[in-house]
DNA sequence: ATAGGGTTAG
């Protein structure tokens, strides 16, 4: 749990006699405390702050403590780690080797918990070296956070999790709801759903059906498989539910019905369960999702009365939320009074900006972020990448780019190298551009051909798009947007028979294509509209409002780009 | 002061 608690409520105050022993190191000696027995003090006091969830304070602690030992060392690397600031754990353990103090078994097991976290296998492989010189391997403890670290299912190899656990029945080894709602986890992660229901039924003949954890995975294995309606029924026929099985069903229903996972938060409350932090991570993202800001603002006042506005995992769906509903400040509000940021905190408050059209600001907070000791991740190397492309800041997108590869080690996969494609076209370097993908080490997939149609399509070069064009539809054949540039190229160079072609390819994808809306949320209530609509008796007079509007685009130099607008044309909804 | 199941955010 990473609930991070207002301060002052939730702790115990400190004793005086403590207080005084944390002191007299350096004041006034006590004789009654030997020089260890502060530092012993300290460490219990650090736990007992990491436990309720005041990172801050915990680390002032430890900064001002005089002699500290491995054990205080290792108090700190769990800490962190427990609260999911795996980066600030794995600096201190960093810190402690650099100072040269030897870590013990259950600091290895501590700094393998936090690789666990991190998902990150090559530190993990690291502090296995470091066991191995320090002689830990061999202790229960390191061994079974090795073998969790190395496992199959929490590195996401489903396949790897299923295939032990079916060693595991056929040599008739004690099924037990641990292993069974892991080995559900992993068929959820293998994507496989005809494994799913077996696996269901296989829990119930071992009776463990009853079993909270055993069902809760069920329900989210269901979930992740799109089956909403098998995760419901599961869920409405348990006898017993508890906080998880409301928090897995309606985290869920965010990822394919935002307003369902809205309404079950409702009757979440009004059966009496109270939401924590998971329950509201989804339930902003759900309004993001909708963009509904005035539902958003009184899902945040429902966080601040349950004084839970400091979580940061609250905290950084609520900067997505915010951004999403256009209202960026509320964003960067958020954002500086969450007292502990991590990488997703900052790339949140970076794509942010990005979507709002301030890449200059999105660039300089991963400056910033990196200075503060975060080490970036492939995601927000591609929301700095994206940031630098709208900003047009070529040379430093670049210098980004290297930096990742040298510095960071991060491989770039094609999605990164979309971005680079993007950064380089949108600035008119559409041929270096080229170059870059006949040079890549993977194959351009439709986010690379995609970026460099766009750039062709704005810098007017119709031979070079309509190769990207052809590479594009080869890669992702179900974009009608793709065929609509690509005929519209045929047509400026008077090659009708071509456009004539991707027209009939076109409409064959007629049905697939949704229509674009926009929406406004007006007292309580959402509209929503699309090209054409009727929008009731104000009708006349908002296409009134409209026209006046086009005419001050057209005289402020607006010229409209009716490439996508075409095929609207033709479906007769304009 | 140490490991072991299910739910969260870019």
């Amino acid at each position: 749990m990473n609930t991070i608690k207002p301060s002052s409520p939730y702790i115990r105050p400190i004793p005086s006699m403590v207080l005084n022993a944390l002191h007299c190191t350096q004041s006034k000696p006590n004789p009654s405390f030997s020089p260890k027995y502060p530092s012993i003090l300290a460490t219990n006091i650090i736990k007992s702050y990491f436990d309720k969830g005041v990172i801050k304070e915990a680390r002032k602690l430890f900064d001002e403590m005089p002699d500290r030992d491995v054990v205080t060392w290792t108090a700190m690397i769990t800490g962190y780690t427990s609260c999911n600031y795996e980066s600030f754990a794995w600096n201190i353990f960093y810190e402690m080797l650099k100072e040269g103090v030897k870590p013990n078994a259950f600091t290895v097991s501590s700094v393998l918990k936090c690789c666990k976290g991190m998902k990150c296998y090559s530190c993990g492989a690291l502090v296995h070296g470091l066991s191995v010189k320090h002689g830990l391997v061999g202790s229960i403890y390191v061994d079974n956070s090795l073998m969790d670290v190395y496992g199959y299912t929490h590195r996401g190899d489903g396949y790897g999790g299923l295939r032990a656990f079916q060693q595991m029945l056929s040599e008739g080894a004690e099924q037990s709801a641990f292993s069974f709602s892991i080995a559900v986890k992993a068929c959820a992660l293998t994507g496989a759903s005809s494994h799913g229901g077996q696996l269901h039924a296989t829990s119930v003949k071992y009776g463990l059906n009853s079993s909270l954890p055993v069902m809760n995975s069920i329900i989210d294995m269901y979930c992740w498989f799109q089956c909403l309606s098998e995760a419901s029924q599961c869920f409405n026929e348990m006898p017993q539910k508890d906080i998880i099985s409301w928090n897995t069903l309606i985290s869920g229903y965010k990822r394919s019905n935002s307003t369902m996972c809205l309404s079950l938060f409702t009757s979440m409350e009004s059966q009496g369960f109270t939401p924590n932090c998971f329950t509201f991570t989804s339930v902003v993202a759900a309004c993001a999702d909708l963009s509904i800001l005035t539902c958003g603002q009184q899902i945040h006042a429902n966080i601040l009365r349950k004084g839970l506005d400091r979580n940061m995992a609250i905290g950084n769906s609520l900067i997505d939320m915010y951004a999403k509903c256009g209202s960026i400040s509320d964003s960067r509000k958020i954002f500086e009074l969450l007292s502990f940021k991590d990488l997703v905190s900052w790339t949140s408050m970076m794509i942010a900006y990005g979507v709002h059209g301030y890449g200059v600001e999105s660039v300089k907070l991963f400056d910033e972020m990196v200075k503060s000791g975060i080490r970036p991740d492939r995601v927000v190397f591609m929301t700095v990448l994206s940031a630098c492309s709208h900003a047009g800041l070529v040379n430093e997108g670049l210098m980004y780019f290297d930096s990742m590869k040298t510095e960071y080690n991060i491989i770039p996969d094609q999605d990164i190298y979309g971005c680079v494609v993007d950064l380089l076209g949108r600035a008119g370097k559409v041929e270096a551009a080229y170059e870059l993908i006949q040079n890549m080490p993977v194959n351009p997939n439709d986010s690379v051909w995609g970026a460099l149609l766009g750039s062709c399509k704005a810098h007017k070069l119709p031979n070079l798009g309509k190769l990207a064009a052809q590479f594009m539809l080869e890669a992702k054949p179900d974009m009608a947007r793709t065929y609509l540039l690509l005929s519209n190229l045929y047509a400026s160079e008077g090659e009708w028979k071509d456009f004539a072609k991707m027209r009939k390819l076109m409409k064959g994808l007629g049905g697939r294509k949704e229509p674009g809306c926009s929406w406004i949320e007006l007292k309580n209530d959402v509209y929503s509209f699309a090209v054409g609509d009727k929008v009731g008796p104000q009708t006349e007079r908002v296409y009134e409002v409209l026209s006046m509007m086009i005419l001050h685009m057209e005289v402020a130099g607006y010229v409209p780009d009716i490439d996508y607008s075409l095929h609207e044309f033709e479906d007769g909804i304009s």
